[in-house]
DNA sequence: TTGCGTCTGTCGTCTGGACGACAAAGGAAG
DNA sequence: CTTCCTTTGTCGTCCAGACGACAGACGCAA
């Protein structure tokens, strides 16, 4: 059966708050590029002229310290756009790369911006996003400044699993697919710490673990990790 | 001389990128409060129904870890729009408190939105604007994820000195308007990091520091203390 | 089936910086 | 002018967690 162009099942928390009509208009501006696991979709050296809206895949935005040490700030799925937060400098701030094979529109910023005029309520899901994005952002910012390992672990767990963050097909297992670098690179920590946390919240029955991949079994017990001290 | 409604100088990041017939309409929305230095202007538990307008004053906007121990996300200056990351929930996500007497018009979130319709182009300053606070929360993450303190500390003071954040009324000498307290609660770090810090960057002559005040003298000296080793 | 690369699990050493404590200086309020 | 609170500067102790190293398991590609 060939692909489809977009994931089934949900269409994320961009393209699902546009009505059918306007959805559709959009997804003919631009450009769609396809990009294999592993692809670069731009890296910070690159001009910053287009928005994406991410059609099938998953895409992880990252930063890259000094050292080559990786902080992902975030990841993305089918129905979300990004590149956004880019319009008003010349050029990215950050990298994005293809986790999964993936399909994008990429949208140059004047016609996105004269989609926006011409569909004001359109612009007003953006803000929406973009304040939503920048409360998980200071959020991370606060975890990072008071919050141990563990506590961070935790709370990226519940909000990953509370969040529409799936392996895209829809797999029915309810489980995250990150492994423990990647949890490692999103909460700022190294990869060891994050195998020790997982291992105590599997032996206290709060996380069910396999290679690559994390499921959250009992929400309680997960949230009760935060109340006892490390 | 009777205080004029708003500061003198630099409108600030918002109202600046607004023409004048444009800003006024702005104006004429909600209702504008006074807050005294100190007087909270909202806080965490309070329901997000409209977005402010700073006209005169600062503001910061922080979190408060379980312990008490404070995190400053943001400081706002005149002409200045905050209190936009929360119209998707409805609850507010950090809380507000003025550092100066300040004046902020609060714009009911419907009426904001209806201003946004009949004015796109505020639609895009705003998304800009968003879109600027999200790349700066991103390097905020990633220096705390990777950088040490001095590195936070020279960061910080490089991002301010770059920006028009300034204490309210213009003051000729340039000097940021920060105690230690002020910088430790933005970089994450314990006060007495930040004193020491401070202390070899004075040494050094990259900065001049008054009580409750930084200033940078040398901005190649200052760039230069992120390359040495701590 | 085999080989190789990736991922997970464990361990010991080392260090950046948190933190409490204390003293001194500065400034605002009475 | 005095008092008191805030802010700055210094110091010693303690520990969370980074990190390199290594071993074993898993899965993909040939």
């Amino acid at each position: 059966m060939a692909k489809t162009r977009m994931d089934s099942g949900s269409m994320g928390p961009f393209l699902s708050r546009l009505k059918n009509s306007t959805r559709d208009q959009l997804l003919t501006l631009g450009s769609e590029h396809s990009f294999l696991k592993g692809d670069s979709v731009f890296s910070s050296d690159d001009p910053a002229e287009s928005v994406f809206v991410l059609l099938r895949g998953r895409v992880k935005i990252y930063d890259l310290a000094e050292e080559g040490k990786e902080l992902i700030l975030w990841f993305f799925q089918s129905g979300d756009l990004f590149g956004i937060a880019d319009m008003t400098d010349t050029q990215r701030g950050a990298n994005a790369r293809a986790c999964d094979a993936s399909l994008a529109l990429s949208i140059p910023r004047e016609r996105f911006r004269d989609f926006l005029e011409h569909h004001p309520e359109v612009s007003w899901v953006v803000i929406e996003l973009l304040g939503r994005r920048l409360r998980t952002l200071g959020d991370v910012v606060q975890n990072l400044a008071t919050t141990c390992v563990t506590g961070r672990v935790v709370k990226l767990l519940q909000r990953l699993d509370a969040s529409s963050f799936r392996r895209p097909g829809g797999a029915s297992d309810n489980s995250l697919p990150l492994t423990h670098q990647d949890i490692a690179d999103m909460i700022g920590c190294c990869r060891q710490s994050v195998t020790e946390t997982l291992g105590m919240l599997k032996r206290t029955g709060a996380i069910e673990c396999e290679r690559q991949c994390v499921r959250v079994i009992d929400a309680d017990r997960l949230r009760a990790a935060l109340q006892s001290p490390p």
